[in-house]
DNA sequence: TGTACATCAGTGAACGCGCGTTCACTGATGTAC
DNA sequence: TGTACATCAGTGAACGCGCGTTCACTGATGTAC
């Protein structure tokens, strides 16, 4: 994504890197709004000059699916911490998961799924027969074995049918919330539950 | 929305309005974004002058709601058609619909449910305790109301949660599969069967 | 150890662009008398 | 019926703005000899 990253000196060097996905991340956030996400904004935030972007992102594109790379690393890891601090209800913690991720970051999450920034347009974006390599499929196979685990038995066609039903409810829901905030929603864990006890 | 509309000589005058929401809606599903929506792109498209707009909407943002209001009045009446087609099977007629609407027109949709757009900050986004008046809202009753005819009895609040649970289940659905075009999905119809299945 | 030099992360000024919006206007339409 | 005038939909030029990107540069760092 970056190129050519040579070693820098006093160790300094690829920390501006990581400066400039925080800062992009925080404007991001801050805003609400994709498009304030520009890099004179990004430079402000990280007190660097615009131009200083260019070392470390061809153009403000990749600079931005950085930013959605790294909200799909921490979509993970927080699914794999939630299922690890409660192995015996593996589906339900990490549902819950999902939904405090998208509902505390909501900006993140709505990036994260705006079809044209998860890859270019052309081969990334043709159908293919496995999550195998797609943006968000560690998740969505974590979501599978947690299903697979409930109905304690082996990965079947059904277990997959219940995996996707159950993430396109999820992914439903917190779009919902966030984008119709004046619906008289239910309260999350009701929500959850219901959501829940459509698995078979 | 418009304010200041007078009667037009020659029956001419508010034709130009009703062209200005064509031609934005036009921009946005070519173009795909709705960052491209600009007054002057608009202007261009219905061969005008780009202060020429301003007769008619207050500003930018004006104009994008009107494109909103409109995609939500023909949602609904794509709804209303499809479940007075298929009386006897309300539900999966309307499932069908709304499917085929967003699959139809994927950029109006996902602007439809695009938060700040579908109306200003503050009241109108306060939660409140019916879908009265709420952009969806009447989409969103027919849901309901198909649901509890599915059901045979009176409208409950498990046909609530039913019908809450399967708009979610609908908007997730449409909205992963414009945004992951790469992730391997079942034929719509299998899609749809499964959904409807999880409706008690 | 000392010095000349290559490296390279980051800078400041400038470019051309399309944007939303303002302004004074034009010119056809219809109306008052 | 004729004429002066009010109306008003739409125009063309111009504004200031922030943007992405390019360019020649600076100045500290580390290395070759």
């Amino acid at each position: 994504m970056d190129g050519s990253r040579r070693p820098n000196r006093r160790g300094e060097g690829s920390r501006l890197r990581d400066e400039i996905v925080a800062g992009a991340t925080a404007v991001l956030e801050d805003s609400g709004n994709e498009d304030a996400v520009t890099l004179r904004a990004v430079a402000r935030r990280v007190g660097i000059a615009a131009p200083s972007i260019y070392g470390h992102f061809p153009d403000r594109d990749a600079m931005l699916r950085a930013v959605v790379a790294e909200a799909f690393s921490e979509l993970d890891a927080a699914l794999a911490a939630a299922v690890s601090e409660d192995p015996d209800d593996q589906l339900r913690a990490l549902c819950r998961a999902y939904v405090g991720f998208a509902g505390a970051r909501p900006n993140r999450y709505r990036l994260m799924f705006a079809r044209y920034r998860s890859g270019e347009a052309g081969e990334l974006n043709k159908p293919r027969a496995t999550t195998e390599g797609l943006a968000g499929g560690d998740a969505f196979r974590r979501l599978v074995h947690a299903v697979s685990t409930r109905q304690a038995r082996a990965a079947s066609e059904e277990t997959l049918q219940d995996a996707v039903a159950l993430w396109v409810a999820l992914h439903g829901y917190v779009s919902l919330r966030e984008a119709v905030p004046a619906f008289p929603w239910p309260p999350e864990d009701t929500m959850l539950e219901d959501l829940l006890s459509r698995v078979r």
